[in-house]
DNA sequence: AAGATGTGCTTCGAATTCGAAGCATGACTC
DNA sequence: GAGTCATGCTTCGAATTCGAAGCACATCTT
């Protein structure tokens, strides 16, 4: 035990015991009801998670259309990833993809109508679900306190620099001591 | 569909539009804290998330062992699942595999010293991105609120009676005719 | 105590996942 | 307008995921 405390003392833990226990019981929760929506929505319409999100994205957006990155990025999934469950989906007649008019690179993805079809007659078995699960046990002021909160952490993480986020690498970057 | 609308009229929809927003922005602020922690926990000490969850676990256990049952318990995992992940520990030398001596069936699982040890060196850094991520935008109210009401959602999902959970046959099940 | 039923874990096979690499188009510089 | 870097998407390979089925032990019933 060599410690005579030099600078480093105690090591303040970087999160308080309220803070830990936050983490986990957010995770355990999170993870609990994205099984059970898993299993629900597979067993209900035959549609995995990401499946159901990019037909309810798709449904919402301008002329029912986005390219597959815009996709990728609303529903939190890898670009190959995508390219394979939009793939699935044209397959199932769900979706249409076609070249983009502005950009050659682009790829736009559709709802279909038996798509659009599909995602309203799996929506409402859905949302009870949710509801069941999620809503039930909160008041309304629990729910405006989860949503306000919960917003600003999402912005907060897509506004964070990307850790190690430079796969390609960046133009010309001027350097620690340019 | 012979809809001439019997009893259910205007089909209020289940969740509020409040309450859909809330769910949407969860998921997608769960989704992408996920994401990023897989990645820094990956990068930093060579584990999964569900990995460093085991070890952490264990850590944190009484006697620092656990049966596969439990342990899947506690990270939300598939049994089939947590073998494999568990087998990948026990080959790295992290966590052991024994036998039970209360029960000749059950597996336990405990941490070796130098799960324990890989597990400290990584915590630190670990908290301070979760930190980064998802305590630095709230205040000591929020997280507090955020904590109470995650942990009644946890014990309400905790509670429901499983789904479609009869996997293995139930006993002598009477049948739909008897 | 034998037979039936329940529980704990692993194996197996099929589907999914992601990052890296590849390919094509766009944008920017000189 | 050729050269260079950036962007959008897919392909590829390797790793992971889960449920169903299988095996062994445990518990309950008669």
């Amino acid at each position: 035990m060599s410690d005579h405390e030099s600078h480093a003392a105690p090591v303040d833990p970087v999160l308080s015991p309220g803070q830990l226990e936050t983490y986990f019981v957010f995770t355990e929760a999170a993870d609990l009801l994205q099984h059970q929506i898993e299993r629900q929505l597979r067993t209900d319409g035959g549609l995995s998670t990401v499946q159901f999100q990019i037909l309810g994205r798709l449904s919402g957006a301008e002329g029912g259309r986005l390219t597959m990155t815009q996709l990728a990025d609303l529903v939190v999934y890898s670009r190959s990833g995508l390219t394979y469950q939009v793939g699935l989906l044209e397959k199932s007649g769900l979706v249409n993809r076609g070249p983009s008019p502005d950009d050659e690179r682009s790829t736009l993805v559709a709802v279909t109508d038996r798509g659009r079809a599909l995602f309203g007659r799996i929506l409402p078995d859905h949302a009870q679900r949710v509801y069941d699960m999620l809503f039930d046990p909160l008041s309304d002021e629990d729910v405006d306190s989860l949503r306000e909160v919960m917003t600003r952490v999402r912005d907060h993480v897509r506004a964070l620099p990307p850790r190690s986020a430079a796969p390609r690498r960046r133009r010309a970057d001027p350097g620690p001591q340019g």
